[in-house]
DNA sequence: GTTGAAAATATACAGAC
DNA sequence: GTCTGTATATTTTCAAC
């Protein structure tokens, strides 16, 4: 599928997002212009989906993490309440889960004072919410969405 | 803390991570130089943690989510099994939650079969782990690392 | 895939505010 | 301390091979 040079090349790039391509180059010793035109094909074949700046969320006063449990009285994936979770600025996460008729969001607000409110004002007002089951997060040891390039 | 023009870059950076200095210099209407002092300051003071590559994980064969929770028989938090936990590679996530005594893991494999050789060579096996409950994501709707910017 | 030169961008620095 | 403007260095782009 991917040779060794684009899997290097795509090792290099999780290490280190926003590092010139020339040092990219250097690394897999090869022409700029060779690594870049395999970087733009990646991106084109969707190996990349993009690129992120990572901010610190408690710098920005977000230093609560919850998992909520949304049970709906509907059995099975209505996709119009997943939308609905989805589009609530302060979830990063929403899955639809096997066999609990329900769906898991992730989510961070400063406290837990926050986290009520969002719970009342944009979750429990979607009909088909019949329950939710919050747990709060106490301590995070990791924290990523990169997964090991396998090869 | 921070004032509405570096909000704003900060916006535009969260929008599309790889964007020139000069072009977020250009939307911000300043001189590229003084933007740039701004995004260092910002990396100097942790406002911004990094900048990332995002991978599709499917690309990857990595199609299947599940979160796990963790029951330890040790009562608390005992830093060892977090970290554990958080050194397996296709672990992404490791959060200690409030009143279960247990953690909450959330990690990608290729499907149901390697998740449990995970769970048994890689999970069962730290000494504490007294019980594992895993929940298969069906679907996902959502999945973000992004928070929404205050002010 | 490479090379090499032009264009664009990033960086460093001086001076104004 | 932060901005602008300029110079200098580095990188990206692209044509030719």
């Amino acid at each position: 599928m991917l040779d060794d040079i684009s899997l290097k090349i795509l090792k290099i790039l999780q290490e280190k997002a926003r590092i010139p391509n020339v040092e990219v180059a250097r690394q897999v010793e090869m022409a700029p212009s060779a690594v870049l035109e395999r970087i733009r094909k990646l991106e084109r074949q969707g190996f990349i989906d993009g690129y992120e700046v990572r901010l610190n969320p408690e710098q920005f006063d977000y230093r609560q993490i919850a998992f909520i449990k949304v049970q709906t009285s509907t059995v099975g994936d209505s996709p119009e309440v997943g939308q609905r979770l989805a589009e609530i600025a302060e979830v990063q996460e929403v899955h639809y889960i096997a066999g609990e008729d329900g769906y898991l969001v992730k989510l961070r607000v400063a406290d837990t004072r926050e986290l009520a409110t969002i719970i009342r004002e944009k979750i429990a007002v979607i009909q088909e919410v019949s329950a939710t089951q919050t747990s709060t997060v106490l301590q995070t040891y990791k924290e990523t969405a990169r997964i090991p390039i396998r090869g």
